[in-house]
DNA sequence: GTCTATACTTGGATAGAC
DNA sequence: GTCTATCCAAGTATAGAC
């Protein structure tokens, strides 16, 4: 039925491999014709490859679907998640989201996730498959605000876990919504305010709150 | 081809009338079934009705949707709009909107609108559409938020526009996560954060520029 | 592993009787 | 205005040759 997992080393790199490439497609076709036009046919043609490979390699649409989320979602990883892990303010982390926002844009990877998150509204099964997905990006933030905000006056009034949520949950909304009306310039007007009052941010980060040290 | 419009005067009153009868069915097809799920078919068998009255009412299955979208709008609108417009704080505002998504949940009025947002993702033209009806809530929540910033401190700080978006953005986000992982626990403990926090902006509100009066 | 061919299903949409 | 019947397109998935 399947193939035996993967027959070589598909290291980090890149390319190669009937397997890579067709993640590599549906990528491409979800960011180009949307998640409802992302079907195996559709998605063979655009990485030239047969429709059937679809089924023998991942045995269903979905499952190569989630596969490229998974890719994606790894490759912002490991290209995010250095330079978020050391950013010591909001204004580091400000700057931060605005860069992300357009390699995103450029990468087209905000719309692979957009697009499965709008197929898993529509399709409970799909939808449980992808939260799992976004639930650690949700960690992450929720991890550095903590870490942030500890022992200063912030620390009671933004809650860790719920902020995080809200951030993901703005992050994945202004993307969407850019997605739908085809401009992203309102998304960048508003992390650009946030650019604006992340010095104010940091300034109340300075308040420590009484006792240690 | 189509009906001319409408025969008799629909008026407030919710019932009756197969056009009628057709947008409620589609309504509740959506919030059960999901936008993947609500063919033609499907929301025919949910609301008794021949699947070809789709067709001769409504001309296709997405300006159906889009019809019902409409009447969503409209509802939300006539329920929410005055209680709004009176707000006079922060503190009110955060109040309504907990308010307001509890009522939403259970009417699945938001459901609707995330459905349909999940659906225009993933198809430009219905996205197009679908944009057209989000804007004029933008709207209002910026002019909402000028009036209550006028001449305050927080005037310049959160520019009303791009806070709008945000809001907006944030609470179609806030709803779509919940709905992909079936619960609405985080969105609730986030609308109380709000609540909580609400006082302290109202606080900064009382701040005035220097000058005017 | 990859291709062609094809079975099966679902959904949009229309024709034409009532 | 509503129903039955039906056409057609597109999609998932599989069988079987290469």
């Amino acid at each position: 039925m399947a193939p035996a997992e993967n027959q070589g080393s598909e290291t980090a790199t890149e390319p190669a491999g009937t397997k890579a490439r067709l993640v590599d497609a549906a990528i491409r076709t979800l960011t180009t014709k949307g998640f409802a036009g992302t079907s195996a046919r559709e998605i063979a043609a655009t990485g030239g490859l047969n429709q059937a490979l679809v089924f023998y390699h991942y045995g269903s649409v979905q499952n190569l679907l989630l596969a490229a989320l998974d890719l994606v979602s790894a490759r912002r990883l490991a290209s995010y998640g250095p330079r978020f892990e050391r950013a010591k303010s909001v204004g580091e982390l400000a700057g931060l989201a605005s860069e992300i926002y357009q390699e995103d844009l450029e990468n087209g990877y905000v719309t692979v996730l957009a697009e499965m998150v709008a197929g898993g509204v529509s399709d409970r099964e799909l939808g449980a498959a992808v939260v799992e997905r976004i639930e650690p990006w949700i960690e992450m933030v929720a991890s550095k605000l903590s870490q942030l905000t500890a022992g200063t006056v912030l620390e009671a009034l933004i809650p860790a876990r719920e902020t995080a949520f809200a951030i993901v949950a703005l992050y994945l909304g202004m993307d969407l919504l850019s997605q739908l009306d085809g401009g992203h310039a309102r998304a960048e007007a508003l992390l650009d305010v946030g650019i604006r009052n992340a010095p104010l941010a940091d300034l109340l980060l300075l308040q420590r709150e009484g006792g240690e040290r």
